[in-house]
DNA sequence: ATAAATTTGCAAATGACTTGCAAAAATTCT
DNA sequence: AGAATTTTTGCAAGTCATTTGCAAATTTAT
C-alpha cells in the first residue's frame, strides 16, 4: 500500500458521507495529483475497499461519489442527497437483496451492481427557507 | 412545438428502451445539431414529457439516458442494463412510492427524485458466452 | 541492497455536455 | 395575410470531470 492509497482510504473511512474526487483532491491530507486520486479510487473500488455512484446536482454538477466499504461486512448503504446544502443522509443498509434475487430468477440475468439514491430538500433546509 | 421537438418526442415515444443524446443525434430522423438535441431533451424533461438517469457502462462511458413519459399517467419505470449487449430490460413501474413516503416521514426531507437501476449480464449474453 | 514492477506527477487529451451569438423559424399582433 | 416579436437553431468555441502517455520516483521482490 502506497502513501496515497493509505491516506485516501483513511479519508474515506473517516467520512460520514460519500465524497467526490474533487473534494478529496482539495483535502490537505491528500497532497497528490488528481490523476493519482482518480487512479487510486478506481483501485480501491476494484479491491472492494470502496464503492461509488454517479450523482448529478444542479450546483455541483455531475460527479462520482465514493464511500468506504469494509471488505468483510459487505452491506452498502443508500443515500438521500439534499440539493440545497449538499448533505447526504444515510438511509441505512441496502434492503433490496431479496428483490434482486427475485428479479434474477424472473428475468434470468445476473446483477453485478445496482444504483439507488434519492434527491430532494432536507428537513433543515426546508425550515430554513420558511424564515426567508 | 418545433420540428426538432416533435421528431425527438416521436423517437422517444417509439423507443422500447432509454436512449442517450448521442444515439438520438445519430438517428437519421433527427438531422439536428447536438446542441439542439441537448437543449430539447432538457426542455422535454422539464415539461414532463421525458425522464432520464445517468448511467455509466464500461463500453459506452457515462451518459444520460432518456425515455418517454406520458404526462398524465406518471409512473416511471426502472431498468436493468446489460453491460455486454447494452440492452435495457424493463423491470416495470416503480413500486417504491410507499417506501418513499415512509422515508419522508421518518427523516423529514422532501424527495424530488429518485434513481434506481441495475447493471449486469442479461440471460442471452450469459448463454452466448457459454458457447465460446 | 539491487533489480524488477508498480505508482506518481505533469501535461495534454477525451468526451459529454454547455454556451454565445447571429441567422432562421415559430408565434403574436394588427 | 404580413409585419413585429419571441423563441429556437446551427455553428464554433468553451467547460468540466475524468483519463492517459511517459519519464521520474517509490515499492516490492530477490
Amino acid at each position: 500500500m502506497t502513501k496515497a492509497r493509505k491516506a485516501l482510504l483513511e479519508l474515506l473511512r473517516e467520512s460520514k458521507e460519500p465524497i467526490s474526487a474533487s473534494m478529496l483532491g482539495g483535502d490537505p491530507s491528500l497532497p497528490f495529483d488528481q490523476a493519482t486520486i482518480y487512479r487510486n479510487l478506481h483501485y480501491l473500488e476494484e479491491q472492494g475497499f470502496a464503492e461509488s455512484f454517479i450523482l448529478h446536482c444542479t450546483e455541483h454538477g455531475t460527479e462520482r461519489y465514493y464511500s468506504y466499504r469494509s471488505r468483510s461486512e459487505g452491506v452498502h448503504h443508500h443515500w438521500f442527497h439534499c440539493e440545497k446544502c449538499h448533505a447526504f443522509i444515510d438511509l441505512g443498509g441496502c434492503v433490496y437483496q431479496e428483490q434482486m434475487k427475485d428479479w434474477e430468477q424472473q428475468y434470468g440475468f445476473t446483477i453485478n451492481d445496482h444504483t439507488f439514491f434519492l434527491t430532494g430538500i432536507c428537513a433543515s433546509c426546508k425550515s430554513q427557507s420558511l424564515l426567508e
